[in-house]
DNA sequence: GTTGGCACTCAAATATCACGAGTGCTATTT
DNA sequence: AAATAGCACTCGTGATATTTGAGTGCCAAC
């Protein structure tokens, strides 16, 4: 799929990419000769022009107006035009301090940094927080709330933290209570939570298990416990995307806004990402996401010290200003990763 | 301020108040003396509406279109004329069976009744979660997570859970930890949040303290603990907010959203509500919010076990359907209130 | 291969116009 | 005196032309 091009046509096709994504307007021949200062003249460009009409990179809205690029086009960019900005020393600034200023463990951090992205990308930032249950188990804990509600808490290696109310049909004494946390809490020590739940159906059919009225009932309750919900999902920013010009069509960002509410839909979507390494960018129609939406998605992994992975990134149009996005996103999940390694 | 008005001028009103929240579109006498089916000409009405005009209920965009009712019209309708609907069966069965299917504690209920209160209403969904700091206390737990991190593990007797990671300077050997923690759950035993803060800020002071080495270590550690961050909001539905008619201007929009971004803003608006008794209704202006924007807000305060207060409501534009969404955030506020109570 | 020139296209901006919903006023009815 | 009918007037809306100009494609000339 990647065509040979001439240095030239590589140049003007640059032009009016970046062009384009800067005034979100279609592209004419004399504009890229102008502003690009090229020694062309504009029919000059517009033969090229046709030429990479005819391969797919762009289209003209009707005929009498400039051009604008394709999906097609845009991957092209990505892959072999776009010049990387440098992130700034300040943009690194925000980034490092507002990880840091946010006390409130693994969530806040997470969500201080979907802020952040949303803010220094003008787009809307994203972040799905490792998955819990592959997490290492450090931790459980029950505390009585009422005569039949007991708060599970489960706690991970990484300090993050799930808690659950669980309805029981008889009343457990307070003894008994911290007897099965400490039984369950040396049982699932070293273990992921994951492994955990495993052992715990495991445990509840053997046995031993059938006897033991305190050890039956500490796993049914845990078993509870360790079912946790979906993963954590930040999405910030999203007035940002109203900034955007093409997003003044209110059904267009209506589709989107309920894309987001369903947090399912964008989890489908990350998964993907996970396994790849460095940064991973999907455009327009690639991301799978409402097909007419023009959406391009900007992410990266993160990792923690524990070896789960976390996911971060930008949404926006798919003019979107990749050549700034694109380094901020890679820097955030490098520091994101390290700041989470620390620990 | 309430003026007093004839019977039929009365009805006027209502019929005009009530076709623009249907239509969004300014209503004319003719409109008025049809559909209300009064045995009145276009004209008398007109003569009624240009008196209603006079006295600042009615605006007209211009002079050839219909009127529509101001925000003093809004405030007597919703004041004296309006004929609040029923909460049907269905609604019913949503608010409460919403409620109950969260397992996710305090937060997941929640979060669950802002997501209703949203589908309800077709607008956005509000919730504040009752002030944390003045529930009562009812264990705290220390868990070690690094050579220098402590996670601390505040619970209410609601069931509400706050976790905060704390960085020490010296390592504390884990047999401490849980002195400490036996210590301080002892101390605070009864007390509120809030309470126990101070009761720890005093205890620094006393000469005690002074000498025990591992207690006063318990009680900075402790400090840092119970400063909780602000209360937890729950916004949902703002995608709804789209459907309305007057929001297709997307500047407006962004201005609300922008708002709803920081949510302190929120909460310095509704923290009014938290004092007085049963459904509260602000109306444009009233809000204080981005005064241009025609905003209109239904809360209701809903109260706990312990008797710690939270809000819930409805924002929509100042047209919107009192009727319906009234009642709609009285009985959810009374259903949460009771699910809340029981425990 | 590059360029200037020219005819052509078509969306968007602007102008024109008729329509009709709605008003205010006044004369008339009840 | 209150209600109504009648009428002239206003003004936004929508339909229909008309103009404008940015942009194209193509060809002949350099």
């Amino acid at each position: 799929m990647d065509v040979e091009l001439s240095a030239r046509s590589r140049q003007i096709l640059e032009a009016i990419v970046e062009d384009y994504i800067a005034t979100a307007e279609p592209v004419g021949s004399s504009a890229v000769a102008r502003r690009h200062a090229l020694t062309l003249s504009s029919a000059t460009v517009r033969n090229v022009m046709a030429n990479l009409e005819e391969m797919g990179l762009l289209t003209s809205p009707h005929t009498s107006a400039g051009r604008i690029p394709t999906e097609k086009a845009y991957r092209f960019y990505v892959d072999s035009l776009v010049a990387l900005r440098r992130v700034s020393r300040e943009e690194k600034r925000q980034i490092i301090s507002h990880c840091r200023q946010s006390g409130a463990g693994l969530s806040g951090i997470l969500k201080e940094t979907s802020r952040t992205l949303s803010q220094l990308s003008n787009y809307m930032g994203i972040v799905v927080a490792p998955s819990f249950t592959s997490d290492v188990f450090r931790h459980i804990e029950f505390i009585r709330i009422g005569q039949h509600k007991i708060l599970a808490i489960l706690v991970s290696s990484k300090g993050a933290v799930q808690n659950r109310l669980i309805e029981t049909d008889e009343e457990i004494a307070p003894e008994e209570l911290i007897r099965m946390g400490n039984y369950l809490n040396e049982m699932m020590q070293g273990l992921t939570i994951n492994q955990a739940r495993e052992r715990i159906l495991a445990e509840m059919k053997s046995e031993k298990a059938q006897y033991d009225r305190m050890m039956s009932r500490a796993l049914r309750i845990s078993e509870q416990a360790v079912t946790v919900e979906n993963d954590e999902i930040f999405v910030e920013g999203q007035a940002r995307i109203l900034d955007q010009p093409e997003f003044s069509d209110a059904a267009r960002m209506k589709e989107i806004y309920e894309a987001f509410e369903q947090k399912g839909i964008i989890l489908q979507l990350l998964s993907r990402c996970m396994t790849a390494d460095g940064v991973q960018i999907y455009i327009g129609s690639e991301t799978s996401l409402s097909r007419s939406a023009g959406i391009s998605l900007i992410t990266s992994r993160f990792v923690t010290s524990s070896n789960t992975v976390g996911m971060l990134g930008v949404i926006g149009p798919t003019r979107m200003g990749y050549s700034s996005v694109i380094p901020i996103v890679d820097y955030t999940a490098r520091m994101v990763s390290r700041l989470l390694s620390e620990a």
